[in-house]
DNA sequence: CGTTCAACCTGGGCGC
DNA sequence: TGCGCCCAGGTTGAAC
């Protein structure tokens, strides 16, 4: 249960918090973790009713640098949340909440607030298990790019720009095509190549790029940047063709993509007739 | 409907 | 060494 919740100020930019520090130190402590689940790339903790309170949920968006820890943090100074814990016959805890950059947010909400921000409104189905059928129902007839659109979480939930890179990658397909222009058989590869890149991925344990990215909640690195085949890879040769890979700007975001083995539909020849 | 831009932030890496 | 850029696993809202 938690025994004590703070949130350090240390003259940084308070952390995005809903409701304010004060009023969730207050709602937090005394109560009990029941679980803790993962919706797309936030994480709800779920707490026990306690009093008059119905259950609520402490949901963490990490954003670009956030994490969860349960180790020492590689710095004091960004550290945002301290929840201290105790178990029966542990020795007490500390989950912390980590963000340089300081673009995540906690937000502690009810079943309604809950709904509104892990629904299906909000976050598709899962990138894990996603099929063909879904990703087509959502995105098939988009005029979107569709790197663009792999990174809209209403379509799937869990695809980062990373992933989204070396997805299309595996399933061949060019970053810069219009889903509307893309076939059943284009939609298969793509939900495939999700499902495996995102499994092996958790597998690897993420990607760690310098020290500032993603990393276990007891701070053990990723792998999974030693396979990326075109993130950040920039002028090296693609692994299929050897074509050197390419970098170009989507939604301000960079893409990486082999010019030569991603595949892009032809656009319709108007025809005489 | 889709794209672009700005904003929220800190910090590493680069060229001059 | 310092400074000004560009870049970074993300999301949101406004403007066109």
């Amino acid at each position: 249960w938690i025994t004590g919740a703070s949130f350090p100020v240390r003259g940084v930019r308070p952390l995005s918090l809903s409701p304010g520090r004060t009023a969730l130190r207050r709602r937090l402590e005394g109560r009990t973790l029941a679980a803790v689940t993962r919706f797309g790339k936030r994480v709800a903790v779920e707490l026990e009713p306690e009093g008059r309170r119905s259950r609520e949920w402490l949901v963490v968006e990490p954003r670009m640098t956030g994490q969860l820890l349960v180790t020492d943090p590689p710095t004091e100074a960004h550290v945002r949340m301290i929840l201290e814990l105790e178990a029966a016959r542990r020795p007490p805890r500390r989950l912390l909440f980590w963000d340089r950059r300081g673009l995540g947010t906690i937000r502690l909400l009810d079943e309604r607030g809950l709904a509104a921000a892990l629904g299906p409104a909000t976050l598709g189905p899962d990138g894990l298990s996603i099929g063909a059928d879904d990703l087509r129902k959502h995105l098939g007839r988009s005029r979107r790019a569709v790197k663009v659109a792999l990174l809209d979480q209403r379509a799937v939930a869990g695809i980062g720009n990373i992933y989204a890179a070396e997805i299309l990658h595996r399933a061949a397909i060019d970053p810069r095509a219009a889903c509307r222009r893309l076939p059943p058989a284009a939609w298969e590869a793509i939900a495939a190549a999700t499902r495996s890149i995102l499994a092996e991925a958790v597998e690897c344990e993420g990607s760690t790029i310098g020290d500032a990215t993603y990393k276990t909640a007891d701070s053990r690195s990723g792998s999974f940047q030693d396979r990326h085949r075109v993130y950040g890879k920039t002028g090296k040769p693609c692994s299929t063709c050897g074509t050197p890979i390419v970098r170009c700007v989507q939604g301000q975001r960079s893409t990486f993509y082999c010019p030569a083995c991603q595949w892009q539909p032809r656009r319709r020849c108007s025809r005489l007739s």
